[in-house]
DNA sequence: CAGTTAAGTAACCTTCTGGTTAAGTGCAGC
DNA sequence: GCTGCACTTAACCAGAAGGTTACTTAACTG
């Protein structure tokens, strides 16, 4: 399952780009809250973070179920694990092309005798 | 150097929302690359990857030198690096959740004698 | 100096975003 | 079955995002 399209990933970044949404990840990472919990902590409107719980359901970083009257909404972290394993790749790609640029280094220093070695 | 704010954190997972923005990034962890190298892979105009350049050069995600005709552009990864961490901090605090979860079931089991555990 | 290449800026358009208020839905409890 | 609570949906708005074409700036090249 989560197969990871472009679109997912479109999606989960974006919905991490505003604070408000932010905070409420970071909420619901200390365990499940109903909306209007999640809610008290804004100076915004119900409907307005309705709209934001819509985004993150969407994007597959949040899911929600039916209690009663309640809506329970829980932090889907798979989504989560999605964008960092996207940074964390290309975080690795980034040090491994040092690693690859150190070992050339050490080979024109130690092989050739001062060659006029400008890598830059 | 590089406080993490909140909008440094918008910023750079905003930029991180579009699939063009990320492909450049992708690009540019395995070595830095001018303008016109990046654009390359696309089928849109100059200036699109122009404008793109530039919400990645204002999330901090990369910078731009200038080399005499050229602007080459390069991965900024303590940017990278911030938005890894908010994402791995949140993980962690997700996963303590159920440490702790785990070690109240623990200890519901074995002090009392199976009293109806209904935890969920 | 004229021409070419590399890139950025300006103006414009359309679609998406983030917020609002007002009205609607579903369930619970008297 | 009415009242009230917990939300959602609808309609609307201003501003930002993502793209375009046309023009400008800057630097090398002959």
């Amino acid at each position: 399952m989560s197969t990871l399209t472009e679109e997912r990933l479109d999606a989960a970044f974006a919905a991490l780009a505003d604070p408000t949404r932010r905070a409420i990840v970071s909420r619901l990472a200390t365990g499940d809250a109903t909306v209007n919990e999640l809610a008290a902590p804004f100076a915004m409107s119900l409907p307005g973070i309705s709209k934001h719980l819509k985004v993150l359901e969407r994007s597959g970083l949040i899911s929600r179920r039916r209690d009663a009257q309640f809506r329970p909404c829980h932090l889907e972290v798979e989504a989560l694990d999605q964008t960092l394993d996207w940074i964390t790749t290309h975080r690795r790609i980034w040090d491994e092309r040092f690693d690859k640029l150190d070992a050339r280094l050490r080979a024109v220093q130690s092989g050739r005798r001062h060659r006029k070695g400008v890598v830059g």
